[in-house]
DNA sequence: GAGCACTGC
């Protein structure tokens, strides 16, 4: 192949290698929103006058007619209700998300036939923003004959024949009703992402269609080719394509392989400022290390460069999950003047976020991957490189608006030999969850059910093995009333045994509290290098008992903190919100806690007999705070170590920690409140992730006698239990 | 002395 150089005027360092644009493999049309879940949630709830409403359909029917799904509807149509399965491969633009479900609404309606419409969406955000966008088309408000299910946010009524939802919430409906009837037909979109609880509805809706379901119609939609595992998997169900409408983007690639990424990321930047015209630049690298390295070396150069050689101003922006969320906004801000956004990203502008303006994309080539190793119970942290189908993902970030260019930071002969496809998630996942899902719904031979991607032996017998552990099987593998519990609150099952406990030890209202700061990710946030001390002194001037038991006390105390000390008066949010700035916490973090906590609570007390757990009003009083209850902070504890037993680990002389299960060598995770403390006689963490070396996080002290109490003396019940 | 990304009646 020649190579060639994209432009004449480029500098000889990072050549590339010109590919003629293919322009594929963009996945994510409008629906994927920025990260505007609470403004949705409040706009979609603005009821319209019906005269506004059919106005303003009549005006977004002038641009439907325009996507490709629309000039094709009547063949589309036809297919789709002649056969029971269809896989329909559409590309970004083509408008399948918002179209096809609507086309089966229509044919629904005149043909008078009963049951309603399920589209389900991996992420939260997409399946508000999809429900808002197809009622207006359909002249309606939202939660009428269009509506969304998600977490925490229902608008579905009786009128409602089309629900978008998230696939976690179908799976909630699985497990209420087995059969689906309130649905005719379901529509499971952006299947190619292939996330675990999208790979389980595919196997649960197989055994429906072949079981008890057989008149139920299901349409499998996906973005990249994918399709022949779809149709094997469903019986060579028909394939239809349909073509979407993006812009061409070109790809460059490096004529030899880079060996630091930063340095080679920041390169073709400068590069790329030089001599394209403006448009914004987005960059993948693996993590929040390199981005930040990348962050810090182009503020110090971008200064100079623009003084000296009158090329725009370039503006380095980080973006990860773990911003603030004040900062990841600023990613969104357009920019006026001579400047270009340059923003350093992980994966989660792949798919979750789209920021508008870019114009060019350059790409590393790696992601950071979480695997879970099932003989060892950790996750691991691995940096890998992408696939082809997430490389074209990515390139496809650079033409959205217009034309774009991508600079992937790799040999094309490298490219070549990259994956096709990701590993799917549930292939490298704890499947405990999931099994005891399968074991709620009925399904006794969990080896030979319908999974669209096996999960390995090995998965399968571990996850077994620790819902057995937990309580949650019987010796005979079959579900336990306390599984059955367990499957029905809404944590992962070691957290869900773990409120069961709390509610025999008659502690569940603390333990809910704790649970609920859990389950929210990034509730701490990092602080700067610069300001790390002066925070954590003043976590642990708040955290008494914190300071000695461990992160999950201080998240009781600091909720309590939260909850009831700046819960009251006019000014609590003003004051909360600088409350949390202060401790380097984060406040919509917060402010789901306490939906998980209202969840939780009603849950519980459905499900537990005699507790009596009403959604507490913020700002009510407190009675005595945990922080001096030696005896109460002992009881949360033991509830978590009936859950966590496997995670503990025992203090040894030189002062490190060796677990209990298997003998490792075992550190306290610094970003832990206990990584200075080195006095605990033993340790209990929720989660053991191996990244340079094995670290145990979210920790907390544990007595060696409530190890003997909980843990020896549990087992013995076990075994009692299972020889009785 | 460290932090891929999602999600739940």
């Amino acid at each position: 192949m020649s190579t060639m150089k994209a432009k004449s005027n480029r500098p000889k360092v990072n050549p590339f290698q010109r590919r003629p644009a293919k322009g594929k493999g963009n996945v994510v049309s409008f629906n994927d929103a920025d990260d505007a879940d609470e403004d949705a949630e409040v706009r979609n709830r603005e009821l319209k006058s019906k005269d506004d409403l059919k106005l303003n359909a009549r005006k977004l029917l002038q641009v439907r007619t325009t996507l490709p799904v629309y000039q094709n509807k009547d063949v589309i149509l036809n297919h789709l209700i002649e056969n029971p399965v269809t896989i329909l491969i559409g590309e970004t633009g083509s408008g399948k998300s918002t179209q096809i479900p609507q086309f089966l609404l229509d044919h629904l309606y005149s043909t008078k036939q009963h049951g309603s419409i399920a589209v389900t969406q991996p992420r939260r955000v997409a399946a508000i923003n999809l429900a808002t966008r197809v009622a207006a088309e359909h002249g309606c408000n939202v939660g009428k004959q269009i509506g969304y299910s998600v977490r925490f946010d229902n608008t579905t009524s009786g009128k409602t024949r089309l629900k978008y939802l998230t696939d976690g919430m179908l799976l909630r409906e699985l497990m209420m009703n087995k059969k689906l009837n309130e649905y005719s037909v379901i529509i499971i979109d952006e299947a190619h992402e292939r996330t675990v609880l999208t790979d389980l509805i595919l196997g649960f809706l197989k055994a429906l269609i072949n079981g008890p379901r057989p008149d139920l119609k299901i349409i499998v939609m996906s973005a990249t080719l994918q399709a022949e595992r779809f149709s094997a998997f469903f019986n060579d169900a028909p394939v239809i394509f349909v073509e979407g409408r993006k812009f061409d983007v070109s790809q460059y690639y490096l004529t030899a392989p880079s060996d630091d990424i930063v340095d080679s990321v920041i390169r073709t930047v400068v590069q790329l400022n030089q001599g394209e015209p403006l448009g914004d630049i987005l960059c993948f690298l693996p993590g929040q290390e390199e981005i930040d390295k990348a962050v810090i070396i182009m503020e110090k150069i971008s200064g100079i460069i623009h003084r000296e050689t009158s090329v725009p101003l370039m503006i380095p922006l980080p973006l990860y999950a773990a911003l603030p969320p004040a900062k990841q906004a600023i990613v969104f801000a357009p920019i006026k003047g001579f400047k270009r956004k340059v923003i350093f990203s992980t994966n989660i502008a792949e798919t979750s976020v789209t920021v508008s303006g870019v114009k060019y994309v350059v790409d590393s080539g790696l992601r950071k991957v979480k695997v879970w190793r099932h003989q060892l119970g950790l996750a691991t942290l691995l940096t890998v490189p992408i696939s082809q189908a997430s490389a074209e993902q990515r390139s496809g970030r650079a033409g959205r608006e217009s034309e774009g260019k991508c600079y992937r930071l790799y040999c094309e002969k490298d490219f070549k030999k990259l994956p096709a496809q990701t590993e799917p998630e549930i292939a490298r996942s704890d499947v405990t969850s999931p099994v005891l899902m399968l074991k709620r719904y009925g399904v006794k031979d969990i080896v030979n059910w319908t999974w669209f991607e096996y999960p390995g032996k090995e998965a399968l017998v571990m996850a077994l093995q620790e819902l057995y552990q937990l309580g949650a099987l019987d010796d005979f593998g079959d579900i336990t009333k306390k599984g059955e519990q367990m499957a029905l609150l809404p944590v992962q099952p070691h957290l869900s045994s773990v409120l069961i406990q709390a509610n025999a030890s008659d502690c569940l209202s603390d333990v809910i509290d704790v649970v609920s700061c859990l389950s929210v990710e990034n509730l701490l946030l990092n602080p700067l290098p610069e300001q790390r001390d002066e925070v954590n002194e003043r976590r642990l001037m708040l955290c008494n008992g914190g300071k000695k038991y461990g992160d999950l006390i201080m998240m009781k105390e600091l909720f309590d903190v939260y909850f009831y000390e700046l819960g009251k008066g006019a000014s609590s949010t003003s004051e909360r919100q600088s409350w949390c700035k202060e401790l380097c916490l984060s406040y919509r973090g917060f402010k789901n806690v306490i939906k998980i906590r209202n969840q939780l609570r009603m849950y519980c007390g459905r499900l537990f007999e005699g507790s009596q757990l009403a959604a507490s009003e913020e700002g009510e009083e407190l009675g005595e705070g945990i922080s001096a209850n030696s005896e109460r902070i002992a009881r949360v504890l033991k509830c978590f170590l009936v859950g966590f037993s496997k995670n503990t680990a025992i203090g040894m002389p030189d002062r490190s920690y060796r677990t209990v299960a298997t003998g490792e060598t075992i550190s306290v995770h610094p970003s832990s409140l206990l990584f200075l403390n080195k006095s605990c006689p033993s340790i209990m963490y929720i989660e053991y992730v191996f990244t340079t070396k094995g670290y145990a996080r979210n920790v907390s002290r544990i007595e060696l006698e409530w190890l003997q109490e909980v843990v020896v003396n549990g087992n013995a019940v076990a075994k009692e239990r299972s020889t009785a």
